[in-house]
DNA sequence: TAGATTGTTAATCGATTAACAATC
DNA sequence: TAGATTGTTAATCGATTAACAATC
């Protein structure tokens, strides 16, 4: 048990894990084992024990942990009740969705505005918060402590975006535009590249088919 | 050379590499090094390299590769250009978002409508994209031979819906909702999952502030 | 007790990085 | 030529998986 840093695999995870023991009938499962989740996820066994030993006070042989205690532990170890304040810059139709995204509190994160520098928009209130001219980011970041941003900018617009945010403090970005960001090296940037999904994706789809091909021809 | 199978790590950089060779000024740069993407995407030299050798036909010492080539290489390898047909599940604002978003095109991805169970936003349009009853799904899905499909479905559903999917035929799943799908060991799910990034985020402000504190203290 | 499960140590696996010969 | 760059082979690194003793 510890709050040593883990691996970038396991801090992913987790969440995954978190996740499963949510959906579990409430107070009808007291106690869960590695085994039972590893097998429910298509994972591994050793490798849960092992991601569980890292933030868990441990389980018991043959009982496994108490599934109360274990949810607790991912949560508080995830940072969830503590949330993360965090401004959107570009309030197009993604930074609106994610502005309207009711759940996000859930996973300790607390969007509290948006910026953007087209005036038609700004003003506007996306799920009760406001957009605001790009004008006001650094102040606004300075008074609130804010440390992390969210990029939903156009490609084009990223790097400029991400050194607005960085220059007003903020620690860490996660970017919705499909560029490389250059930071400092303190500075983690998060990407949620869809061309990287999408590759995936894409790839599998066009393997299958020549396999389906093959198999026919 | 060749169209051999390759590893998600580098299937995941190849839209990178991509992304920054369109970047460059068109016709001034005939040539680009392995070791130059490298620096500019902060990555080792050597992981570039074979990364295109995977997927070009080569590059020449002290020259490098034609940039041109290369990135019709990538392009190609990636399947942009024929695009594969996809369709949405779920028309809330994460759904709109992606109805809306032009740019799926330009990576090898048309998102032919919507479908969702919401009779108040069935027969709607986003981005000239339908949104379709739920029940039209099967029928659509082998009318056009569509393979892939984008949950953005709340993770109450979603397990659901992706059931219906593969009932219709459909291959790759590209999950946005916030659970483990359980799936044919066929069909690939792409988890775009919020939950993952915010942890990772999330732990590397914590830590910092603990650098901080610790320095300070 | 018997056996399921934990946690740890060792082995395996795959990806990254280093070293180096070939070449333009 | 000299030196930058490619592509490949070998070494390193880290994560996953297997083996196993401890324990409830």
């Amino acid at each position: 048990m510890g709050m040593q840093s883990v691996s970038k695999q396991t801090l992913e995870r987790l969440p995954l894990y978190l996740n499963y023991l949510k959906s579990l009938p409430k107070d009808e499962v007291p106690n869960i084992s590695a085994t039972v989740i590893a097998e429910k996820l298509g994972l591994n066994d050793v490798q849960v024990r092992k991601d569980l030993a890292m933030i868990s006070s441990g389980g018991r042989p043959k009982i496994g942990y108490i599934t109360a205690d274990l949810t607790a532990d991912i949560e508080r170890f995830l940072g969830y009740g503590n949330a993360d304040r965090a401004v959107i810059i570009g309030a197009g139709h993604l930074g609106q969705a994610l502005l309207c995204y009711q759940g996000f509190l859930d996973y300790g994160l607390d969007v509290v505005a948006a910026f953007d520098t087209d005036k038609r928009i700004i003003g506007a209130e996306f799920g009760g918060k406001q957009v605001l001219p790009i004008e006001k980011l650094p102040e606004l970041c300075r008074r609130m402590k804010i440390r992390m941003g969210i990029i939903t900018v156009p490609a084009s617009a990223a790097q400029l975006v991400c050194d607005q945010l960085i220059e007003s403090g903020i620690m860490a970005v996660w970017n919705f535009a499909p560029v490389y960001l250059k930071v400092p090296k303190d500075v983690l940037v998060q990407n949620e590249n869809m061309a990287y999904s999408l590759a995936v994706l894409s790839k599998h789809l066009t393997q299958r088919m020549g396999e389906v091909q093959s198999a026919g021809g």
